[in-house]
RNA sequence: GCGGGUGUAGCUCAAUGGUAGAGCGCUAGCCUUCCAAGCUAGUUAUGCGGGUUCGAUUCCCGUCACCCGCUCCA
């Protein structure tokens, strides 16, 4: 494929991403003067900036101002900021203690690792009496029928898919077969298990490759209080949402709100990742910007397909370009727990440099349903009903949750990668084109030589503009040097003072994107680039 | 967790079983009217831990981190 020119959907390269943000300040690895760790990222001067303006941009367009409704009006969405630890019931009703933990199984012949619930053990209703040493077949979930039939070929198998039980592999245990071996559906006490050493794994001929079941634990431990006991076991939070939904009566009850509303949290969430991998794309230690839109369930659909729309507008509003996002609907098999009864999931998905040319998870949005605030109505007690006198006649219901849950570490992540523009013909070969409104810089005033009074000057304007907005003042070094290294992090704009400025009282303001400049009056730097900001 | 790769200064790269170099950057100063110019001085490194050896950055083992693939991702 012949490529003509460098345009925004090219891919970059991760290396020089992940090179550029320790060079100059955006992200580090953590505890880096101790080797590191795995799975954790420190944001630097420049990138806390920039992870900031992200933040208060959702906070403000979610909470402050947010979107015009369906119906002309402004939508409602109160703020919240739940602890990190909280009550570890909470967890049990959110089904994340327990039901999330994957077991897992390893083959110690082909290196696979899978997920036991997803293997299939196929199960002969009566083993062979006289080959006690029988093989049971195992296979991922959904092998086609040929393929099984095949292996037993293959294997010389005297075996008939239709006198056999398919079960999950962590169902086993419950499974058996008495002396004449016969197979019990459900075993009673006395009879025999089901002989794990049997069992064949796919993708391998001899029996007994497959390792015991393994639990995973994604969520991260801790004790509160002195003593560490198991009565003191606590847990960090893996999501945000949860605040949302233990709050939910609190505020229904006191902020004077009515369905629908929504309630936003921003805020750290911890999850113990098999794998972390891919820079700050999958951290064990992360940021999330969710809003819990509580709605009749009637109206889940219209509010779905509402927010799904609005938060892909919404990235692209702070400089996502349009070919590097998608909206992909889920399967009905890769939904979650919460959301199998509901209108479904959406996932706005960016095309990151890593899975180009694929894309990945960026925001999902997902209809989640009563499902939160019926677990917490059975494990708290406490009622969750709204009751709703606004229409005739009055009606009590739980409301539906519709949940946009972003990911602020992977908005940032995003938003580097789109910006990160090569440019052979500059001296810094590169620059960061971001949106001027997300910039960690918004403006470098510089005066051009260091001396001939134009530091005065220089310093007024900055002392000026530090006040409204993000502002450097740099007078080191040539002025080359100085704008090469404001393209490298992404200044929009750079104001330069120069020996005309005593006489004409006017700067030039130099665009980042085109390296253009346009002589602008000193007494109108100021509202220049405010407005430009606001574009 | 498995397999493969990588690890020397902030960055890019060199070298060696015996004092670890360069360019760029960075800091200070000089000079300079617009895109990493020039001059002077300074700054900084063998991921970590063991072993072999008189001596290890180099050879061996382990470990940690990062990258790629598999697996996983509520």
């Amino acid at each position: 494929m012949e490529q003509e020119k460098m345009n925004t959907t090219d891919k970059i390269s991760m290396d020089d991403l992940v090179a550029l943000c320790k060079r100059r300040g955006f992200i580090f690895p953590a505890s880096e003067i101790y080797g590191g760790i795995n799975g954790f990222w420190d944001f630097g001067p420049l990138g806390i900036l920039l992870k900031n303006n992200l933040r208060d941009r959702w906070w403000n367009d979610m909470v402050i101002t947010p979107p015009i409704g369906p119906n002309g009006e402004p939508l409602k969405i109160v703020g919240l900021d739940s602890s990190i630890i909280q009550n570890p019931k909470v967890w049990e009703a959110s089904g994340h203690v327990g039901g999330f933990s994957d077991p897992m199984v390893d083959c110690r012949e082909t290196k696979k690792r899978y997920r036991a619930d997803h293997l299939i053990v196929y199960l002969p209703n009566e083993l062979e009496q006289e080959n006690q040493d029988q093989s049971i077949l195992v296979f991922v979930e959904g092998t086609p029928k040929q393929e099984i039939e095949k292996k037993i070929k293959k294997l010389k198998l005297s075996l008939s898919l239709s006198q056999c039980e398919c079960i999950p592999l962590t169902d086993l245990d419950k499974y058996g077969y008495t002396e004449d071996y016969g197979l019990w559906l459900l075993r009673p006490n006395g009879t025999k298990k089901v002989d794990r050493s049997r069992l064949v794994a796919p993708d391998v001929k001899k029996p007994d490759t497959l390792t015991e079941a393994r639990q995973f634990n994604l969520m991260f431990e801790s004790s509160a209080g002195a003593v560490k006991d198991a009565a003191s076991k606590v847990y960090l939070r893996p999501e945000t949402a949860q605040g949302c939904f233990t709050n939910y009566k609190n505020i229904v009850d006191n902020m004077r709100v009515r369905v629908p509303f929504g309630i936003a949290q921003i805020g750290k969430a911890f999850r113990n990742e098999v794998t972390p991998r891919n820079f700050i794309y999958r951290s064990r230690e992360f940021e999330q910007m969710e809003m819990e839109w509580f709605c009749h369930p009637d109206e889940a659909r219209l509010w779905f397909d509402f927010w799904k729309d609005e938060r892909k507008k919404w990235w692209e509003a702070v400089g996502v370009s349009t070919e590097n996002l998608q909206l992909r609907q889920h399967d009905q098999d890769e939904l979650s727990h919460y959301a199998k009864a509901g209108v479904g999931t959406v996932d706005i998905e960016y095309r990151f440099p890593f899975t180009w040319p694929g894309f990945g998870e960026l925001e999902g949005v997902a209809h989640r349903c009563d499902f939160d605030l019926i677990q917490h109505e059975k494990h708290s007690g406490k009622k969750m009903e709204y009751f709703d006198d606004s229409v005739q006649p009055p009606r009590r219901f739980l409301p539906h949750v519709i949940e946009p849950a972003a990911g602020l570490t992977r908005g940032v992540l995003a938003l580097l990668a789109e910006a990160y523009t090569a440019d052979p013909s500059r001296p810094s070969k590169m620059y960061l084109k971001f949106n001027p409104s997300i910039a960690p810089v918004k403006a470098a005033v510089l005066p051009l030589v260091n001396k001939n009074g134009l530091p005065e000057i220089a310093q007024k304007l900055y002392y000026s503009m530090r006040t409204k907005f993000m502002t450097e003042y740099d007078a080191k070094s040539n002025i080359g040097k100085r704008y090469a290294r404001h393209d490298e992090i992404g200044t929009p704009f750079c104001i330069t003072v120069d020996n005309d400025t005593p006489k004409d009282q006017a700067v030039t303001i130099r665009f980042r994107d085109t390296m253009a400049q346009e002589r602008v009056a000193l007494d109108k730097v100021e509202g220049f680039v405010q407005k430009a900001l606001k574009e």
